[in-house]
DNA sequence: GCTATGGTTTCGGCATGACTAAAACGGATG
DNA sequence: CATCCGTTTTAGTCATGCCGAAACCATAGC
């Protein structure tokens, strides 16, 4: 219906994810320190994306998004993260590369080459960084996770997401060969042992990008 | 260098376009016409293009691409011509489907990734159309080719590409069977003999679209 | 040589999209 | 109830790309 243009999806996506991982509400100025923009934009985007039916907004209150809103959001975030498991699967990528393209082609890419991707690689439930991949009809499927910063020692589990906002982090745990899936023992705040027996020692940082098992 | 919007990079393309095919370059008019602008915008972008050194054009005279802007052009029409190439080797989609989807994608598509594309499909030479990829290197290997429409009545040839400036005559010459690589002999005007001795009756559009061996 | 004509350019302007700084404002807190 | 922080309004900026109308140039025809 309404077009939406690339900043316009930046902004839906962005609100979108904050309440992915953690429920409660972003606010305008959060919103405009993520997007690096000064918070009169965002009122100004805000009140567009009001007018179009894809939010709600009471003035000086948070913003949520609405139905129609929300699914916008999940197509925008469906394309990045397939965008980025085709890149890793079929086109030689590593999972720490894959961002910055795929946050210029989720703006470009048709329903129809996206669906063929998707049949390409056999419909995808994760993306990965672990992240769960939105269906067209906007249904999220996210199991139940814990930052590994949260976790009480002598915990064990299963890497089940790291977050991609930092890519250093993520270069980091690839050099370590930590990733979703892996299996690993709390031994100490910030010391993992591997199924493998290996222990790695990680940074404040990764260990609050890491989501694992309950 | 200079960033080159998706606007210009029409231009260009346009401009090179045209002189692929046929030696005569373009005039302010006729690009006006090609890209359904008005001559005033023609003028304007053109003002642009030349302070960029892109292209050289004397006032009131034709356009030339300098050499910078021939290899920033043959690098959009790469882009172009790699992408529809995939789309039909990889992501099951038909010639005459291709034109729109490459429109968009070769905007926005990154060295890496087009290099990753390239690979995977083997460096190939020619596009579905039968068009030339030209190499990143700006270099165009174009076999010598005649219109059928200006071949005389018993030549006998091969198809070497078909222009894809219109999706009518692309779906019925595919529905036809006819395509690069096809072979035929001319049996009288618009009527062609193909190989397996079927015969072909042709539209004057699609005479004018068929560039066949010499 | 001169004029008419058709293509080209200049000019003034518009629309869109996105962004900003500064000032006004509102609501919760102390 | 005053203060302060976050939000909104206001009033602009900037870039891109486009247009119509009027001025302009070069050349073909007389």
């Amino acid at each position: 219906m309404t077009h939406t243009s690339g900043a316009a999806e930046d902004y839906l996506k962005t609100i979108y994810a904050h309440t992915e991982w953690q429920s409660d509400l972003i606010t305008p100025s959060a919103l405009a320190v993520r997007l690096g923009v000064a918070p009169s934009s965002v009122t100004e985007m805000v009140k567009k994306l009001a007018a179009s039916g894809l939010l709600t907004h009471v003035p000086y209150g948070p913003l949520a998004l609405t139905d129609t809103g929300r699914l916008r959001a999940t197509a925008v975030v469906r394309r990045h993260r397939l965008i980025e498991t085709w890149l890793v699967g079929e086109m030689g990528y590593d999972w720490d590369q894959v961002h910055d393209e795929a946050e210029i082609l989720e703006h470009s890419i048709s329903d129809r080459l996206l669906a063929a991707i998707n049949a390409r690689l056999g419909f995808p439930a994760h993306d990965p960084h672990g992240d769960p991949i939105p269906s067209a009809d906007g249904t999220v499927l996210r199991p139940p996770a814990v930052l590994l910063a949260e976790v009480t020692v002598g915990h064990t589990g299963t890497v089940l997401r790291i977050s991609d906002r930092d890519p250093a982090v993520l270069r980091e745990l690839a050099a370590d060969l930590i990733g979703p899936g892996t299996e690993f023992t709390l031994a100490a705040a910030l010391t993992i042992v591997l199924a493998d027996g290996q222990s790695r020692q990680l940074t404040t940082a990764a260990a609050a990008s890491i989501w694992v098992t309950v």
